[in-house]
DNA sequence: ACACGCGGGACCGCCCGTTATT
DNA sequence: AATAACGGGCGGTCCCGCGTGT
């Protein structure tokens, strides 16, 4: 029992300097010494855990998508209007993306091409984590939204999905670069601006855009 | 003289082709036998035109950076509203985006982390791949149209730019996963949902967001 | 006790599967891993039974020889011909050769070089895996045979000895890429072939070549 | 030019370090950075000439059979007795097994299982190290035997030939644990005892089996 | 000037044989 | 006797540049 502790332990140890040494340098340029000397296990430790380097990138994916899903889950048990719960969850995912390594490294390894892999190595649900998946989040909400009234006249559910998709599609990409746009008056100040695209220009004031929270949440690895 | 043609030519095959291996298989994964293969030279030539690795990832950015500065350039000639040439300027760069091999390789190498570099390898003027380089140009545009009162009130045009800017990253991104994002269609889509954002609601009819050109350029690669 | 009996039989399984693995792959390529999943234990279970890779050879060789020095005694009981008993146990080898696992990996480990090992990890009474001790044993034959004037005039013991052990090697190196020279036709045709050579030609007729068994033994793993 | 012979001397290093290395080690346990470093040359340079350790080992085979090729058509030139001719063959490959480092080490990677690697890894006229192809080769020489009314009353070209190869392929397999069987007195002593069972009894005395030559060749590498 | 053959090192991912701990 | 962890070293192959033609 208490090896299955320490195995745990190591195994955690080894997901999160995966997800720093994936987020820094991307799945290729990724070495697997890099990562399991920043873990401070052995490379046969690594391997124990994970079979491969591929397997463990799908290691950093599932766990960032139980991050996402579980704030999601909290989204979702919020009663109050479907498009101010939008707000706030695009808000919880910035912080997420923003301050928690593996959710970053999972996103990133999210989608093939340019550092990513794609399709994940062992079937998993890893909706969370792909473009379609966040669609799909989206949607869910905002068909509340839209059933309470709350879009715009002549804009579809598919359609605000699809926006609201490409905006956040949009802001983790410039973050790899500048990763300040994912702070939370920039993602704030975005809102802010694409929101009467969402709603009738009229009820825009009715929504809090600056983010629920007053302080920021603090990195949970 | 007839040496420098070949020379030129073997240039440009070196850079197709190494555009479209960054392209298919990012920086790091893209090895230099597969691209002096594909472009029918030995490494030797590879090694004679771009010093490195590196600087062959640079001349890929520089010609994409030249494809999409004419792109630009031929908007600003244009002297009707700044809105409407903005829109027209964001369907040219998806088509560009989509069926120019350069410039899609270039966009991609522009970042760091997954698949691409991050700064340039030579000093250059590469300001077009980056989403910094995008804003201002983006700016430049919406600051006309600003003081031409097309703007939504209370939306300065700092602000719209870095909306326009975030919108086609998260296209870029996107299209990584999904090509089809960057059709006529979907950008189109997607403008038309931005619109109202942009500009007062009551004048969003006075813009044609579905894409200025009947048939999409062909591929000149 | 039943622990204990526990214990023999994860062993045996242990032995089965290594010289399953071993005959397969040769001593190098052969890994724990595949042996210790093929016996269905884990590798720690090995680890217990065997203290290295070499003395899991090592017990292969050993129970190898255990078979094989059964079979010899047998022949040994028999009275008749010296040479006819030898051509029975020639055809009693080649059987073990062919259906016995255990056998043939364990002759397979008992020279240098390719796939085996060589010395014998523990000092252990290996005769039996070794041309050396094939020699010793057709010797010991072969001196019955000479002392009652079986032999073809001119040659010795010892010179017959050589040829039969150049033979049974001929045969098992042949084996490894054609296991048919090992079947009972073959053999018995070898045998046939040879005969000429060990004793009179005008007494060949008086043995059988042939194979005493009229079916073969099968399988024991 | 001048660089031609020295990639081609370069090459013919990696062949021979290559087949001592394998010889000594077999083809598993043989590192390629043991070849490269006895070669005298780096791992890149290895890898330019050969892209992988299996075509490393085919280079080894296809230089082994272009010796025994070389010593076969010899032997085919010689117009005396076809027996005699086969016997001074045995001799002459003993000797170049004995001696030539490439052809052991290719005689021991043409087998699979232990050590070796079976089939050949790009396709080329590897006969001369199977034991299928030596058969062939002992075939032909023994049909010429058989025409001439040399073999022994009752043994067919195809039953002499199976014999001869066993015994060719033992005294290899005896070679890796005793090298001396292959010495010129050993090869003869073998060759004495199994000639009657060949040719006629009264005829034995017609050839000679203690090899033509007086002087053990030098190795040529 | 332009191009290439050839060779140099330096990793990397994989996986292996082995050992503590329980 | 099983889980967990350890290093080491394998084969592969990559990026790079010297020397040599053309």
């Amino acid at each position: 029992m208490a090896k299955q502790e320490r195995a745990e332990r190591t195994r955690q140890a080894v997901l999160l300097a995966a997800a720093h040494t994936f987020a820094d340098a991307g799945f290729e340029a990724a070495s697997l010494v890099d990562i399991s000397s920043r873990a401070g296990v052995s490379k046969g430790a690594l391997y124990f855990h994970f079979m491969s380097k591929h397997a463990l990138a799908d290691g950093v994916r599932v766990a960032a998508w139980r991050v996402i899903a579980s704030a999601l889950l909290r989204t979702r048990r919020d009663d109050g209007s479907g498009m101010q719960s939008l707000l706030n969850f695009a808000h919880e995912l910035a912080g997420l993306l923003r301050d928690d390594i593996v959710v970053r490294a999972g996103v990133q390894l999210g989608h093939p091409g340019p550092g990513g892999l794609g399709a994940p190595y062992s079937g998993g649900d890893l909706m969370g984590v792909t473009w379609r998946g966040w669609t799909v989040m989206m949607r869910r909400q905002l068909d509340r939204a839209s059933a309470a009234g709350e879009l715009r006249p002549g804009l579809g559910g598919r359609e605000a999905a699809e926006l609201l998709t490409t905006v956040a599609a949009g802001l983790v990409l410039r973050s790899w670069v500048d990763p300040t746009v994912l702070g939370r008056e920039a993602v704030g100040g975005v809102l802010t601006a694409v929101l009467p695209a969402l709603v009738p220009s009229d009820r825009c004031a009715d929504y809090r855009t600056e983010g629920p929270y007053p302080v920021d949440a603090p990195c949970p690895a």
